[in-house]
DNA sequence: CTAGAAATAGCACGACCGGTCGTGTTACTG
DNA sequence: CAGTAACACGACCGGTCGTGCTATTTCTAG
């Protein structure tokens, strides 16, 4: 049936969130779904191709968690405000049950061959939606929200260090002052990344 | 004899760089130092104790590649910005062959249980590192180099990002801009949280 | 109601896992 | 010289891994 590979699917985004990618096990994916090894993996051609699945699973839930919240929000500083504050333990409010797997990827393939197929869909997955941010800073910069001589691939790439850094911070240490160290530091840059108030440029309105 | 043992830990250390604390398995090990399984599990009590045993090398080794030259720069700034430095890519730096365990290790155990005595080690080792660097950065606000009125656990916070974002960015991603973006980013970091220039004293207007 | 297709289970395989056990070698001790 | 303790070894334990091959069940079409 077509929805047995679904439901499959399904239940294991949630196993790769808590467990990794080397934690998603045929057997134990089977026994959560309450079938046999070889049943289950009738569906698969091979073990990669579950985890690839479930890669792409999980970037339809953060599509839908993330993304698309945030695309709704008006265009410019806030859109980005908003993406910012839902990519925020994102698992965790899509009901993963773990952390989330591309970022838990990064460092358990980082020594991964270059041609590793799992590494290079994880890269596509990262580089993707870096460029969304991308985008989504240069729109506040041409709203005049973000400083016209604004270095924007710094700015993304502070952008997602803040992320990981919230996710160890959130995850690992348990900090219960994690998501508001995380918003205080994105505010520091949103503001040191802002056009110079009261002064000559026309463009100043921002937030 | 004794230094069979520690021919093991310093042989595993790098297995343990190169493949995650899961990945330190005593086939692979005991292959590597040219040992029997048994003759390798003969040393220690259990697998666990071997990873603590790697986990505390890797602590010995990253003191003196990171925190002891460090430790011999003048204090204030000017050791924060060399224990930073350090700390990037310490451990190719130190011929480890693959990337940092304790940030790997954060994202491998941050769901497992509290009491799991590796995910407590890393925890002590990196709870002992932020004391140092909140130490570090309390004398350079003693020095007058940063501001009085600094968020001091704020700013540690963001440093340890930095390295997590470097992390990623060099190993994962391998953007060849990575460590010349951590470093902006901390000059950043440090500029915005220096005391106001030729102005009044403390709490100075660095909105 | 039955033929065939699709989905699932059963089973076996070789490899590796963490860990145990008995044995042989070696070097020191009395 | 005999005794002994440290050390490393190969064989092996019960399990789990990924992955095939072959039944059996279940669903669907005529």
């Amino acid at each position: 049936m077509k929805q047995t590979r679904e439901r499959i699917v399904a239940e294991g985004v949630g196993l790769l969130s808590k467990s990794g990618l080397a934690g998603v096990t045929l057997g134990v994916l089977a026994t959560q779904t309450g079938m046999s090894k070889s049943g289950l993996f009738a569906h698969f051609k091979s073990k990669e191709e579950v985890q690839l699945q479930l890669l792409d699973e999980t970037a339809r839930i953060a599509q839908t968690t993330v993304i698309q919240p945030a695309m709704k929000a008006p265009a410019g500083l806030q859109r980005l405000r908003v993406m910012f504050t839902r990519w925020l333990g994102w698992s965790e409010k899509a009901g993963l049950g773990g952390g989330c797997a591309v970022a838990g990827g990064f460092f358990e393939l980082d020594d991964a061959p270059e041609n590793d197929p799992v590494r290079q869909r994880l890269m596509a997955m990262e580089l993707e939606f870096r460029q969304l941010l991308t985008t989504l800073t240069n729109d506040a910069v041409k709203h005049g929200e973000l400083s016209a001589g604004l270095d924007v691939p710094q700015f993304v790439w502070e952008m997602c260090g803040l992320y990981l850094n919230h996710h160890v911070s959130y995850r690992f240490i348990r900090d219960p002052r994690a998501t508001k160290r995380a918003h205080r530091a994105f505010d520091e840059l949103v503001k040191r990344s802002q056009p110079a108030k009261g002064k000559v440029r026309a463009a100043g309105r921002r937030q």
